[in-house]
DNA sequence: GAACCGATTTCCT
DNA sequence: GGAAATCGGTTCT
């Protein structure tokens, strides 16, 4: 379909072995890749750390499990998880092997496949409302049409609806070019403005202070980052 | 096996 | 500003 793209060069992964607030500086601005049927690529513009057994707002805290067991594990492979029954997360997993670390991606900003990401969040919606009145599920394709580009990855499950990830995709190794979703560097060149950063979002049940802890970081005004 | 809660999103008052 | 939807994880009984 997209017979001119190029992909870009691949993410300089050593950086994600790194500690993690380094990493999230270094991973915003990135490229999400999803190949196979069209190519969708978005940009990274918002992330949060997750670093350590110690930080009492990370799945990790209640030590190893079946579902954060990448956590664990090597650095650049993707943690998937679903969030209140309906919703998956993508986290870039960081630091050395052994010490769970994460970094969340809060946001996207879409550079190409638009089309590809709606019908995506359109089939996730249909899925979700399946059970709801025929009234409902119109109404949401409304809306869904009338969503600008810059909207369509702006939270953490929206992300995942754009990019068609789910438990499938868990434990995938975004550095490998080849992997059908990965990472890749920002162009050479390209400005990045400025970072921001501020407390994570929604681990109200975490103590202080981790719950104020400004370990979520996002690209200064720019028009993808979350609500 | 039951109760409670969640790294979200959307809709309604 | 509050509630609902929905299911897997954690922590009890």
């Amino acid at each position: 379909v997209l017979a001119g793209y190029r992909p870009g060069k691949p993410f300089p992964c050593r950086l994600l072995a790194s500690d993690s607030l380094t990493a999230a500086r270094s991973l915003l601005g990135a490229r999400l890749v999803r190949k196979g049927d069209g190519i969708r690529v978005g940009r990274i513009v918002e992330v949060e750390a997750y670093i350590g057994q110690d930080d009492l707002a990370s799945h990790a805290r209640f030590g190893r499990t079946r579902r954060n067991a990448v956590m664990f594990g090597p650095s650049g492979v993707a943690y998937v998880y679903l969030v209140y029954g309906m919703y998956n997360c993508l986290n870039v997993v960081t630091e050395a092997n052994g010490r769970p670390a994460a970094l969340l991606v809060r946001a996207v900003e879409p550079l190409l496949g638009m089309e590809l990401m709606r019908q995506a969040r359109l089939s996730a919606s249909e899925a979700r409302l399946a059970r709801r009145s025929s009234d409902r599920r119109e109404r949401e394709r409304a809306r869904l049409r009338a969503l600008p580009d810059d909207a369509l990855a702006s939270g953490p499950g929206l992300v995942c609806d754009c990019f068609s990830i789910g438990p499938a995709e868990d434990a995938l190794d975004l550095c490998d070019p080849a992997s059908t979703l990965c990472l890749g560097e920002a162009p050479r060149g390209e400005s990045r403005g400025g970072i921001s950063s501020g407390p994570r979002i929604g681990i109200g049940y975490a103590p202080e202070p981790w719950l104020s802890r400004p370990w979520r970081f996002w690209l200064t005004g720019n028009p993808a980052v979350s609500r």
